[in-house]
DNA sequence: ATGAAAGCGCTAACAC
DNA sequence: GTGTTAGCGCTTTCAT
């Protein structure tokens, strides 16, 4: 273990028979410094040759910028988009040079204010602030002592930059793609939580009938606890109607996968019976579905990076950057579960 | 944005009236200096009320101890358990005041070594390098240049400390409470791939049968691409048989789920007509089926945590520590998916 | 075009 | 019991 000695900057000058301070100038090309080339290139031999690697802790004391930035969740193990969100912010840190420091709460608060905590004092440059699932967020007062950026979540007054998915426009979306199939009765299967996914996701349900002149009709939207068995018992019921609906958007992927059981439970056949699309695109379903589930995606990938991105421009305006409320478009991923209704 | 003006230890000492020294020594709580009981009162009440927090990253620089640990993994996003690792690991690192510092290399070796390196530069105390399936990986050479701890992956060599999954045992177990229940003919339906856990499942099918005094009939293991399809299909093919098996042990949930499909293409059903357990757990698919999979439960968070209390030990061992290789054991999950075989 | 020296905030010999 | 002082490895002002 340990290399033999690691190398310092000193070290680079002395082999480079040049001072410290020139080395510094050069290897961080700081700009409006005359140097002569030769002494340019004499400096980045000696590194190279010495396999110099400046010490990140002592830059960032010197020059108050770590570049490493704080990601504090709610969550991280449980679901499954914990990752794309992860993936998406460290990608966007990386492409600048940055690191991530992780840190789950698992919904402890006070965990969550000793994280935050320990965060700064390892002299993050700035914050990420990450709820698994849209929502709205009460965040300890002491994220104010930082830059930071929500991820998934926005407080009631608005006060911190923050991106969420539209769950609107996606939700319009995928009724749209069953409308445009040609299905008017178009069942609803949704989730009684009241939060912002089971609101947006309503009025864009509501906003496509609209655009198609469907009258909409209340008995066609059903609500039941989350998952699969939530979504087995709404759609078994709405399956069931003498005036059953041809089409069915459902909640989320996992409410798919219990449509997919109710219409089994049946004898109906996905999609010649009933056309059906999902939400959230939660791959290890919708692609292991038979068949594979049409679903709208959330697009966390994209959102970790435009945190991250947002965040950073923050830090380097020195805060003096407005507050944005990112909408995400969630994009329609088409697979083999929406076809034109039956004949009747 | 930022606070009034961040109190040093300078500050405490001045306010207090003693040296930083003597601060050092009783906010620190450093062994065997004698500090009058008062003097650590004032010191205390000083600092706190100043809110005094120390930079971490002036310490880490004069104590050559960061408390930061590198997670480097080859994937991070498309994997519903690095979530799990990720938090048995920064649990274990929060436990002990570290934090992790997050990277993801998508599998590009060459990033994996600059990833490693961005993390040296930053004085990580150790690395863990973690894989996203159990498999044999080559590190890049640097990481030997630090301590570092390997999760749910080994080298060649075995020269880093490892933990994996204990996959003979697993499936053991898995095979053995299909036995229990009266099962004679088992199928397995298992994965193409050339890993590990194939291989080791494998084994631990045929000694479960041995145990059971079973004989091993080769034709009863059915080999697919991976994924839900290939688990259609194998169990398709095994169930169609006129000495069709009354069990199946599916070599991943993912497969198990295709084997439902499989019996429902097929009338029959689970677990009355076939008795179905799968290997991983991943509760979005073993809980959302219907009826719920028994499964084998991968141990992500315990390999997490199991990987950073080593890497911890090496890390205050000064790397005298000898190399350790850890099996750890898969948790049977009991739901509905088994029962007595069909009388026939 | 280059360098001396101060200092980021802290710890740890070593004095007293 | 408590304080002085010298760095940790680097950046940066200011001289030259």
């Amino acid at each position: 273990m340990m290399q033999a000695r690691v190398m310092g900057i000193r070290d680079v000058a002395e082999s480079a028979g040049f001072s410290v301070t020139t080395v510094s100038h050069v290897l961080n090309d700081v700009p409006g410094k005359r140097i002569a080339d030769s002494t340019r290139e004499r400096i980045r031999e000696a590194a190279d040759r010495l396999g110099y690697r400046p010490n990140r802790l002592a830059q960032g004391l010197r020059s108050q910028r770590t570049h490493s930035i704080g990601f504090v969740s709610d969550n991280i193990a449980t679901t499954p988009f914990a990752g794309q969100m992860i993936h998406g912010a460290q990608a966007a840190a990386a492409d600048a040079g940055s690191l991530l420091m992780l840190l789950s709460s698992d919904g402890d608060a006070e965990l969550e204010d000793v994280e935050i905590r320990a965060l700064i004092d390892r002299q993050v440059d700035g914050i990420i602030y990450a709820s698994m699932f849209h929502r709205v967020v009460t965040p300890p007062v002491r994220l104010r002592n930082t830059s930071a950026v929500l991820l998934d979540a926005r407080t009631e007054t608005g006060e911190f930059s923050s991106v969420v998915p539209d769950e609107v426009g996606g939700a319009r979306a995928a009724v749209e793609e069953l409308l445009s199939h040609g299905h008017r009765r178009i069942g609803f299967a949704t989730d009684t939580s009241d939060i912002p996914a089971t609101r947006g996701r309503l009025i864009g349900y509501r906003q496509a009938l609209e655009v198609y002149g469907v009258a909409f009709d209340e008995s066609l939207v059903h609500a039941s606890g989350g998952e699969a068995a939530g979504g087995f018992s709404s759609a078994l019921e709405l399956l069931s109607r003498p005036d059953r609906p041809t089409g069915l958007f459902c909640f989320t992927d996992r409410i798919a996968m219990g449509a997919y059981q109710a219409a089994a439970e049946l004898n109906m056949s996905v999609p010649e019976d009933v056309s059906i699309v999902g939400f959230d695109d939660q791959e290890i379903i919708s692609t292991n579905l038979r068949p594979g589930l049409t679903t709208m995606a959330l697009p966390h990938y994209e959102m970790g990076k435009w945190a991250v991105n947002t965040l950073l421009d923050q830090i380097n305006n020195g805060g003096n950057t407005p507050v944005v409320h990112q909408l995400s478009a969630c994009p329609l991923v088409r697979r083999a579960s929406v076809s034109s209704p039956p004949r009747a």
